[in-house]
DNA sequence: CGCATGGTTCGTTCCTCATCGAAGCATCCT
DNA sequence: AGGATGCTTCGATGAGGAACGAACCATGCG
């Protein structure tokens, strides 16, 4: 019988189908109300109320009321990382997906990660990113290059992070079976994206579009 | 209803008190047997079989039999990975352990974190190497000083890794609040402190115990 | 070969917990 | 005020799965 943190309630919270949906869902950085958690996860809206009080009750999640709506989203960066962590096994150990899931196309082009870029896009933007060696990577590992901040500052992104979380990480991406990048650099990045309107999110959705002149903007930018 | 990974289903393998208190104990880093398991996580023999054919059939663990022993082992470093993230998030979220466990001393002071040293003396470490540059260090995020080849070649350690994995990598205490250092680094200097006989393991536990001159000459290689 | 040890399989019991309908509370709109 | 929307609480139902004893295979030893 060993003691220590009870890893084994919060497995369990996540270990629930709904309340697995509903994390997953907030993956998509923002926060979402009961009612739409409810339909992500395929539940009555009660029993959504009862596995969102038990999140909470977890420590998952954090609420914000506003007016007679309530606001859920992940309880930071470390559960994010966690929730991360077990996709990632679950991606690795699973047989899954027999047919690759052409489930919602746009998905596997871009999509929102908690706060960073995920999808063929994001995997080709590291890619690139690497090969011109502004980032320098070694499997998992990811570190800025010598040229990266004044790479990045031209583009208007600081990368000297003083916040409590990596500048950059590696995200394992469950479409693809490759890797996008994570961490604050990653957020500045699907942030200058948004600011600068190159694409907009898909209402309801973790998908990101790109118009026509954003897609040619972000390409000129990051994978010239 | 969405799709993707499994998560759900890795997650509650994990979220059940037994099954979490064995990859707890598979977190030493050595491979365990059936009845090993049965007595770390408190319950029958026919009940940790049961678990532990769950466990494998989830992809978690693998397998060695010798002769009449089995021994099981996590299946490799994603799932350690998977289980410190949410090691790490149990013991920020937790209220608990009322009392902060001098359950067993030497466990604080050093043990073994899957392949690579955790206590108080690794978070001692990480601490040092990080305020010699050695090590650089953001918040969460490690990487190698400029120093640290030459450094780490001296005491014969080579940073060069060619593996799955992050040379270094921040791994979350629960014992303290601090983190230490794991990845392949931490492994090698796990794997130096035990070649060199600095210390030694406890027969059946993660506890880690120095010799009087072994501390002195760990303290003099990394504390300096 | 026979016995002991290490492990798994089977069958049963039991309890937790997810689920939903109905009813209740709160906030906003007109 | 009255009604509508968003969400939570209550209570009853039901299913999954964790637990163990007993019996069953496999390996090693004398």
């Amino acid at each position: 019988m060993r003691e220590g943190p009870d890893i084994a309630r919060i497995a369990s919270l996540v270990g629930d189908p709904a309340r697995a949906n509903m994390l997953s869902a907030l993956m998509g950085g923002t926060a979402l109300t009961a009612s739409e958690l409810a339909l992500e996860a395929g539940v009555s809206l009660p029993t959504a109320s009862s596995h969102l009080s038990k999140l909470m009750e977890g420590g998952l999640l954090t609420l914000a009321s506003q007016g007679r709506h309530r606001y859920y989203g992940l309880a930071g960066p470390q559960v994010a990382g966690m929730i991360e962590a077990i996709t990632g096994v679950a991606a690795a150990v699973g047989p899954q997906r027999v047919r690759p899931g052409p489930r919602d196309a746009a998905m596997r082009v871009a999509r929102v990660c908690y706060d960073h870029l995920a999808g063929e896009q994001a995997v080709a933007m590291l890619d690139r990113l690497v090969a011109r060696q502004v980032l320098l990577r070694n499997d998992e590992e990811i570190r800025l290059g010598p040229s990266a901040a004044s790479h990045f500052a031209a583009i208007g992104i600081d990368v000297e992070g003083k916040a409590r979380r990596p500048v950059c990480r590696a995200c394992l991406d469950w479409s693809v079976r490759r890797s996008h990048l994570a961490g604050t650099l990653g957020a500045a990045i699907l942030d200058k994206i948004l600011a600068e309107k190159w694409a907009r999110r898909e209402k309801d959705s973790r998908a990101v579009i790109f118009s026509p002149t954003g897609k040619q903007a972000f390409e000129k930018t990051f994978l010239a």
